[in-house]
DNA sequence: ATACCGTATGTTGCATTCAGAATTATAGAA
DNA sequence: TTCTATAATTCTGAATGCAACATACGGTAT
C-alpha cells in the first residue's frame, strides 16, 4: 500500500488553510509593486518634489500601463507623497519647514504613545529582538557602513513602534515615516551627530528593557526633535 | 475719458489672479466622487462590515464603469476601510473590538495634541466660531433633533482640531475619525448619555475659552473614552 | 510690436476590452 | 450519497481606446 503522490496531496490539501503557519505565498499585484515602487523613487529622490509626473512617459519607463499606474497614484496622493490636480495630473509633493514641522510634532506624539505601549505589552523576545538588531547595528556603526546602519535604524524604530501592539499606531506612524524619509536623506549627518544618534538608540533600548515607559517615551520624542534639528538647517 | 467697461475689465482681470476672493469653481472628479459616496455608504452601514464588492455589480449601480471605482477602491484601503485581497476584489473591513480600542487610543493621543496645540495657536475668532457652533448645537439638543446635533458635534471637533493649525494632525485624525463614525452610529445614546455629551462639550468649550491646555486635552480624552465605554457593549 | 483668437498637439479621465484567476456547477466514480 | 475531478461561469487585473480638457503655437488685427 504506497502512498502515491496524489494520495499525499489530498491529504495535504485540506489541511493547509488550517494550518496558520504556513506563510500563504506572496502574489504581490501590479499596482501594489507600483505603489511601494514609487514611494521607494519619491523618498529616495529620484522623483524630486515638484516633480511632474507623465502617465504615459512613467508608464512606459516602468514597463506598466497607465491603469496600475493611475491606481498607486490614488493611493500616494492619499498617503500624501503627491498632489493630485484635476485633469492636470499628478506632482511630486513639496514639503515646506512647516509641513515637516507639523509631520515631527504629530509623530513625536505617536512614538511616545507608543512607547508607554511598548513597554507595558511587548513580550521579553520581542524585546530581545530589538536588542539583537541593536548590537548589530552597532557592528555597522563601527564599521562606518552608513547605508547598512540606515537599514537597521529604520528597522529598529519600525520593530519598537510595533511592539506596542496597536495595529492603528503602526499605520499612521508609517505614513508620517515614510514622508521624513525623504528629508532624512538631507540630513547628512556629521561624524558628531552620528555618534549622538546612537547614544540616543542606546538610552531607548535601555529603557525599553526596563520597560520604563515614561522614559522611553521621552527618549523617542527627544531622538526625533535632534533629528529635526539637524535638518532643520537643510530646508 | 470715459471709462469704457473693456478698459476696466483690462484693469480686472490681471488683477484677478492676484485676488483670491474669488473661489475657483469645483471641478470634482468622478473617482473623487465616488471614493466620497462610497465612504459615506460604508460610514452609514449601508455597506455592512464584511460585505463583498462586486466591482461590476456596485459600478452599474452607481451609473460609473469600472476604472474610477476600482480608483476609488485602492484609495479606501489606503485608508482602511476596505480590505483588498489579491484577485478576490475588495470587502468592507469588519472591525473587531481590538481595533477599535486601538483606534481610540490613538484617536485620544491626536486629540490630546491638538487640545494643547489649539489654546496655543488658535485665533480669537476661530474660538467665537465654535462657540457659535456650539451655542447652535444647544438649540438642536433642547430640540432634541439628534440629527442636526450629530451634525454639529462632528463640526465642532473637525474645526477644534483644525484649530491647532497642524495639518498633520488634521488629516490622521480625520482618517481615524472616519473610521469610527460608523461604530458611533452604533452608540444609540440614551437621553442620559446624551445630556453627559453636552456636559462634556461644555467642558472643551471653557476649557478653549480659558486657552486652559491641559484641561482642554483631558476633556477631548474624557469625552473620547466615555464615547467608547458606552460603544462597547454593543460590539 | 502686442494682444487676442483659433487651431493643433499632447495629456488626462473614463469606458471598454482582453486575459487570467477564482468560484461555482456538473458529471462521474467510490 | 458523497466526494472528487473537470468544465463553465464569473470576477478581478491589466491593457487599450476614445473623448474631453489643457497647453502651446501661429496667425491676424489693432
Amino acid at each position: 500500500m504506497l502512498n502515491t503522490e496524489a494520495n499525499v496531496l489530498n491529504h495535504l490539501e485540506p489541511a493547509a488553510p488550517a494550518d496558520a503557519e504556513v506563510a500563504p505565498i506572496e502574489r504581490p499585484t501590479l499596482h501594489n509593486t507600483v505603489v511601494t515602487r514609487l514611494r521607494d523613487m519619491i523618498t529616495e529622490g529620484q522623483l524630486a518634489p515638484g516633480t511632474r509626473i507623465h502617465e504615459g512617459q512613467l508608464g512606459k519607463q516602468l514597463g506598466v500601463s497607465r491603469t496600475p499606474l493611475r491606481e498607486a497614484l490614488k493611493v500616494l496622493a492619499s498617503e500624501g507623497l503627491v498632489d493630485l490636480v484635476p485633469s492636470r495630473g499628478a506632482q511630486v509633493r513639496s514639503l515646506t519647514p512647516k509641513n515637516v514641522k507639523d509631520m515631527l510634532t504629530v509623530l513625536a506624539a505617536l512614538e511616545e504613545l507608543a512607547g508607554r505601549l511598548a513597554c507595558e505589552n511587548a513580550t521579553d523576545a520581542g524585546i530581545a529582538e530589538i536588542r539583537r538588531l541593536h548590537d548589530e547595528m552597532l557592528e555597522f556603526y563601527r564599521a562606518r557602513d552608513l547605508l547598512r546602519y540606515f537599514k537597521h535604524n529604520q528597522q529598529i524604530h519600525s520593530a519598537m513602534i510595533a511592539l506596542s501592539g496597536n495595529e492603528s499606531l503602526v499605520l499612521m506612524q508609517g505614513m508620517l515615516q515614510a514622508q521624513m524619509k525623504r528629508i532624512r536623506f538631507i540630513g547628512n549627518r556629521s561624524e558628531e551627530s552620528w555618534a549622538g544618534a546612537v547614544a540616543d538608540h542606546e538610552e531607548m533600548i535601555g529603557a525599553l528593557e526596563a520597560r520604563a515607559g515614561e522614559r522611553l517615551a521621552r527618549a523617542l520624542a527627544d531622538h526625533l526633535f535632534r533629528t529635526w534639528d539637524r535638518v532643520q538647517d537643510a530646508l
